[in-house]
RNA sequence: GGCGGCGUGGCCGAGUGGUUUAGGCAGGGGCCUGCAAAGCCCCGUACCCCGGUUCGAAUCCGGGCGCCGCCUCCA
């Protein structure tokens, strides 16, 4: 059974379940107005990971993940490019799939838009507005946060507190500078939707309530994300399901930040912050793996270094993949009992991720299967050597980690030369072999010695 | 001002009262190889500082220093 850190109350707790066997999750997606970034990356991670663990547990996991595509960065970006707000997210949201495909990020079980959700979101703010703890200013509506019990309980902090540290807003009339707004008048050239509070938008925090509400049901059993939304957006999402007398997400999960030069990444530094950009450079499973290395609660630092550090492991795991011609199943991995696979680790491994997800150690027990698996196949004993090989396979693959194992294929011409080395070798004419072996190497092959001949690889 | 996190060997990054070590990368030595590559073996004796608790602390407690974050749109 899975014990993972709750948010709301501060300690590693079991993910109970409202249904047997079945998890209900929904994870904040992201607004799409721009290329994603690597905190984007982070979290789909994360949480994919979190998601392929359950499964692997024998859950039947349902994964919602919301597309906002409708809140003023689209808006703005519309306007700045001559568009409408439906071509600009039409196109981030492309982009956004492109590189989820590329993470190895399983597609959520539904995808929930914004703009798809308004009519639900107008019920509930009219709702919220009968019961007294929303009310109504020229500009929106807006959710008087003193109304609704333990408001602060994701923030840490109860709400004076919170109060005294708000920047105070002196163009809005709020009664407090904590409410905030659910229900966002029009504007001229802004897309708007009648209501009978009158024609607007929604407010970030209001979609979320309501696509989860509407999808998973009350109390359903996870909501995720990164840090930055546990306070003010799941706090005020979950303001909105208090104030509303519904039993809300039961766990509450955030991953840590992603650090670039030390500090908390932001938009104005270097390209390095692009996702889209990082996975053209690099091989999208090193992003897996460093997200792997480190603790899912803990800030990562994202550089060139870091990243061709984990490239550079993904190496040595990818040279155990083609010595034992291993290629990931696709699909999710299930656990299983198979002897075929080594127990005793999959018993710690599943004891590790147990506990609150420590994939560091996860990872590095994957990483000691793989050198005893070399010092098998070195010492002759192949099926020892398929056993841990098949044991790693499952394992990184129950954390989205895949491999390729399988020979590279070759064009006649590329062929012709590796036959042509095989043969200088065998003549001894080692001048010869290796001019051939330079050759190969001009053209982006790895060379590699092995019984059956030279091995090609890039 | 309120709240929270972090400080580990060349780098990344786990760990937590003691014994045998996380793991990866880089580096050195060796084996293997025609030479390489891949692989294997050996090598680092680290834990911000100062006190304290303890038979024993990197690990617990107190103080200090440094760094970072949230309280505002943000994954």
């Amino acid at each position: 059974m899975l014990n993972l850190y709750d948010t709301a109350v501060g300690t590693v707790r079991p993910l109970t379940l409202r249904d047997e066997g079945k998890v209900s999750m929904y994870v904040c997606g992201p607004t799409v107005y721009d290329l994603p970034h690597l905190g984007h990356g982070r979290f789909t991670l994360v949480f994919d990971v979190l998601r392929r663990y359950l499964i692997y547990s024998g859950l039947e996991v349902t994964y919602v993940s919301n597309i906002t595509d409708i809140d003023d960065n689209i808006i703005g970006r519309a306007h700045r490019e001559d568009r409408t707000e439906g071509e600009v997210a039409a196109e981030y949201e492309e982009r956004w799939w492109e590189a989820m495909d590329l993470l190895e990020v399983l597609r959520p079980d539904m995808t929930p838009h914004a703009t798809a959700f308004v009519d639900g979101m107008i019920a509930t703010i009219a709702e919220l507005l009968e019961r007294g703890t929303a009310y109504q200013l020229p500009d929106g509506v807006y959710l008087d946060v003193s109304k609704v019990d333990g408001y602060g309980l994701l923030a840490g902090q109860p709400l004076e507190s919170l109060r005294a540290g708000a920047r105070v807003d002196a163009e809005v009339e709020k009664r407090s500078p904590l409410d905030f707004a659910l229900w966002k008048a029009a504007k001229p050239d802004e897309p708007a939707w009648a209501a009978p509070f009158g024609a607007g938008r929604p407010g970030w925090h209001t979609e979320c309530v309501v696509m989860s509400l509407s999808l998973l049901g009350d109390g359903f059993d996870l909501h995720g994300g990164g840090l930055d939304l546990k306070f003010p957006h799941h706090e005020n999402e979950r303001a909105q399901a208090v104030a509303l007398g519904r039993p809300f997400a039961q766990h509450w999960a955030h991953n840590g930040w992603v650090m670039v030069e030390g500090e908390k990444m932001s938009k104005s530094l270097g390209n390095f912050t692009s996702l889209t950009d990082l996975l053209a450079k690099a091989d999208p499973r090193a992003y897996r793996l460093l997200v792997l290395r480190s603790h899912y609660r803990a800030p990562i630092e994202v550089t060139a270094e870091t990243i061709a550090d984990a490239e550079r492991g993904l190496d040595r795991l990818d040279a155990l993949a083609r010595r034992l011609e291993l290629t990931s199943p696709p699909g999710p991995v299930i656990g299983t009992t198979d002897s075929d696979i080594e127990t005793a680790a999959v018993e710690r491994f599943v004891a590790l991720m147990d506990d609150d997800l420590q994939t560091p150690q996860a990872l590095g027990l994957v990483f000691e299967l793989v050198g005893e698996a070399n010092t098998a196949l070195d010492d002759g004993d192949e099926s020892r050597a398929r056993r841990l090989g098949a044991t790693v396979i499952r394992l990184a693959g129950a954390m989205g980690l895949t491999f390729d194992g399988a020979a590279a294929e070759l064009d006649a011409a590329t062929l012709a030369l590796a036959r042509a080395r095989d043969e200088a070798r065998a003549a001894k004419d080692f001048a010869a072999a290796d001019a051939l072996r330079d050759q190969l190497q001009a053209a982006g092959w790895v060379v590699e010695d092995t019984p059956s001949g030279t091995a090609l690889h890039r």
